[in-house]
DNA sequence: GCCTAGCCTTGACATAAATCAAATATTTCG
DNA sequence: CGAAATATTTGATTTATGTCAAGGCTAGGC
């Protein structure tokens, strides 16, 4: 992939959007491109951080794994998405590992070229700052539902959540499972035995259908209605 | 309070250290101190931000609560310590509710003071980016401890972390339990109930010393290896 | 197009942790 | 100080969800 291409996908990202050329010409010059095919990992939890990812296409997932061997997906990244900023900013080793569910092309931004945006430039610096928030925002979110949320609660807000994302399946009530159900599953952190009874006694109350990674939302009103006490 | 007693503040938290100091008098200047006595509501779930605050002295939960009333606490406060930064940079209403666990006294920096400082003084910005980091990495580190982890491995390591954030303590292997054990086991995700049998049987067992909020690491080792697995 | 491997589903069962309840401590505050 | 409120402990019981197991599906590769 050319330089100006490089040049060409950051221009688009919302994070360099604004940024003048000559900025973004000098980000190109720190970022690298990388292949990641399906299964790959990309990092692994305890490796050190020197800079960012932009998921150009294709998918991630971000995870840990106990010791005893299960796995639990943090985050589900896809194409236009960054990942590993807070990792970079602390100077830690990252807490959890990256590995591709398909064939993925990433663009890995230096930590230098970020540290050199921000000296020079406040709006980008609002904007990591901004990316940053949003990240952790999502994170109370997950930890609320965790927390005080059963799993057919947590099952129906993700159904609903996904279904107001995509403006287009927002209007047909279509939800389009991103991942395989084990992954999501994880990331709602049920079991994947659980998250089909679940997804099985929701569509016999007939709140919704599922036909494989399609789920249409039969009854909105009635799925919230489900979801509350 | 004064305003050079404001001031005198600022330039001792972290996030000031090394700012010139007009430029400290100029946050300063948006700053204002609050107090709140004990069980008082410094802001609702659902309020508008319009900067973030800083513990000079007390104590603050921040927590939500499940319409059945269950209260979850995610986040303890102490001294010296910010909260409410991501909320400020998002621009969204607060998802979660901050309590006076004792009478405190609260500085308020303003939006527009941080978004000044952060014009102008990049060092101030990478700051923030750091403190928004490592509450995210804290964040990352709870979402793992509820996925993956026993209630008893839970509050092992909590009394394994608390012991090595104080150094005076780590000698000691003395634990001070910075709120009550009910605000602690919500903080831990577990139940008041649950978490008094954890403790009784860690004592049974030998390896902790409990009276009150005092806890005595008795063997680290055994301790460390008991959440192991 | 068919075969294999990895998903997904379903049932039976196990269990960690919550809930309910009631007796004690401990704090708080008039 | 002493009463009232709040926190903690302990026991008995329930329950949501996980685990184990086995059969059926599906998608992708040859």
């Amino acid at each position: 992939m050319s330089s100006t291409k490089v040049h060409a996908i950051l221009a688009n990202l919302p994070l360099f959007k604004e940024m003048e050329p000559d900025e973004i010409e000098r980000i190109a010059q720190n970022t690298r491109e990388l292949h990641a095919t399906r299964g790959e990992i990309v990092f692994q939890r305890g490796d050190p951080s020197h800079g960012f990812y932009v998921v150009v296409h294709g998918q991630l997932k971000l995870a840990f794994s106990s010791p005893q061997g299960v796995e639990k997906v943090v985050h589900l990244v896809g194409p236009g998405k960054t990942f590993g900023e807070a990792v970079m900013f602390m100077g830690m080793p990252y807490p959890v590992y990256a590995q591709a569910l398909a064939d993925s092309l990433l663009l890995h931004i230096s930590r230098t070229a970020v540290f050199d945006g921000i000296e020079r430039d406040p709006v980008f610096c609002r904007k990591m700052l901004a990316g940053l928030s949003s990240r952790l925002h999502s994170l109370i979110g997950d930890v609320e539902a965790y927390s005080l949320r059963s799993c057919t609660q947590r099952v129906i807000g993700y159904l609903l959540q996904h279904d107001c994302d995509n403006p287009d399946d927002c209007k047909d009530l279509h939800v389009n499972l991103p991942a395989s159900k084990t992954v999501i599953a994880s990331r709602l952190n049920i079991s994947p035995e659980t998250f089909s009874r679940v997804l099985h006694d929701l569509s016999a109350a007939g709140l919704i259908n599922v036909k494989g990674k399609d789920v249409t939302i039969l009854d909105m009103g009635k799925l919230r209605a489900y979801g509350q006490q």
